[in-house]
DNA sequence: ACGTCCATGCAGCGACGCTACATCGACAGC
DNA sequence: GCTGTCGATGTAGCGTCGCTGCATGGACGT
């Protein structure tokens, strides 16, 4: 039974196909295939099924790529042990985050790093559906996502989650507006607005809509923009107003942001890593980092 | 970092040397050692040092080891995750035990485990010294081994320990002899006797010179005889009295066993197995069946 | 019905790990 | 002292295992 087989089922169940999860193991489908045909050859039981053109993993498989985890893990723990023995923890961690959390975090992240020497840090910025977040464990040690940060089941799929910082929502209003004197906003207030939200499926959409819940009419979204840069330039040209987040937006001279008062409006930013990953020395450190960069934001 | 490796790391450990891993491992000494190499080599420190003309591992490699345990206990649950969807628990557990034990127990063990059905027993009789038993869990699954049952460390190198039964010695005597009609007999009533007891460094031999504190004498041993039917045929013939346990032995018609009154002399009987080959679902099932297997012996 | 996508079989090649043998150092015996 | 033995470690050569590349077959969408 071996880990490089059991590693690639545990991939080929977060990545959802054979082809995908060639694509992060650097392998051919054909390489992937065959290892899951051994696994499932000395395992004695199909550890998978096809289902239309894809396959999904069986009871067995699916019991079998959990072990894989533990496997995984003890064996993250084996090194780590002996790195103890080698001197202060070096190496590359693959950082991963959504675009505005980058902008927030990253730089911050490589200085603090930086500072510490001897690791390497390298970004990237990945903004994907919510649900496709903990698949990027796959590629990256520590993927930064967010989620809405009230009535929300959180992450499946095994991914180890750190809390980094809940971001309340602010309503984003050109700041020629008449709202952009208040200090607060009632949902009533911007009941009728033209709204800019993200794409559908994307984090925050569901907290557009649960404020429109509260008004009793559906919020009118006349364009779906992921980059919060560029739905600021939307709103400082008066296209419509936007739910943005107070820590990582509100650059634009011409957009100011105005709280919402009655509806609890907020993401949270969560740090995801793979157990396995979790274990490692250099990897545990740039969380530490990341937590910390975070709590200095909040309070700051 | 290969599992093979970190296994192979652990046999060198508990076989303390390359060469005897390499036998256990049914590997060339030559393998072993470049094992051993390519591993140190990604672990980033000496995991071996020169001692000697062997080697011992360094504080690293023991770490390395203890984490390699974990590692196989990990795989060893995989494989079990789905082997509990293939059926009832099929295979072959091999089984080891010091001559009386084996004596004692082989014979139910098998009746037993052939009722169950689909379970091999591969069973061989293995008497080495005490510091020697753990080590023979590389070998086989289950080791039956034995100990003196007051004041002993127990036994150490990472072995799980399933006590099976404690055993009380008693003084086995000539059947004609004017101790044979007693009902138990004292420490002083045995002081000058010549003894036949088992060579140096096996498990009861240190029982016996407990019992020679207590008469403030040394006993006197005349013969070292392991095996005790040899034992016995030697008692019967005069040659002298032995320490004996009460449910392996006393076959022998010219031989009766006497109660060592006012001294606590017994021996422990465990089965020794390690961690990993005690995820492994038939070795557990056989393992139970030992356990029962005892506790009829010890009732009946 | 056709094109596309995805998983899977098969041939061929490369790489890795093993065996066999030689070497070197360490201990015991004469 | 020297010699013989044992144990670990390098080196050459070979076998095997797993990967790539390509072809096949089934499933969905147009």
């Amino acid at each position: 039974m071996d880990v490089r087989a059991l590693e690639t089922l545990r991939a080929v169940r977060s990545q959802g196909g054979v082809t995908a999860a060639a694509a992060v193991l650097h392998l051919t489908p054909s390489a992937v295939s065959q290892q899951l045909a051994v696994l499932s050859r000395d395992a004695g039981v199909p550890l998978t099924e096809r289902v239309g053109r894809g396959l999904r993993l069986t009871a067995a498989g699916d019991a079998l790529a959990d072990a894989a985890v533990d496997v995984a893990v003890a064996l993250e723990r084996a090194r780590a042990a002996c790195a103890a023995f080698a001197g202060s923890p070096t190496g590359t961690v693959r950082v991963s985050a959504f675009q505005s959390a980058a902008w927030m975090l990253l730089p911050g992240l490589l200085t603090r790093v930086a500072a510490r020497g001897g690791i390497t840090v390298e970004c990237s910025d990945e903004d994907v559906a919510q649900d496709a977040f903990p698949a990027l464990t796959d590629r990256h040690d520590v993927v930064v996502a967010h989620r809405p940060a009230e009535a929300d089941p959180g992450w499946g799929g095994g991914v180890r989650v750190v809390p980094l910082l809940r971001e309340p929502l602010d309503v984003a209003v050109p700041a020629g507006s008449p709202l952009a004197g208040r200090v607060a906003l009632e949902p009533a207030d911007v009941a009728g607005a033209d709204w800019i939200a993200v794409r559908e499926g994307f984090p925050v959409a569901r907290v557009l809509a649960d404020v429109g819940v509260r008004t009793g009419t559906a919020p009118r979204v006349v364009q779906r923009i992921n980059d919060f840069h560029v739905v600021e330039a939307l709103v400082a040209a008066g296209h419509g107003i936007s739910l943005l987040p107070r820590y990582s937006s509100g650059g634009h001279p011409g957009v100011r942001l105005v709280p919402l008062a009655g509806v609890r409006a907020g993401r949270q930013v969560d740090a995801l890593v793979r157990p396995d990953a979790a274990e490692r020395r250099v990897v545990a450190v740039v969380l530490e980092e990341l937590v910390a960069l975070a709590g200095e934001l909040r309070r700051g």
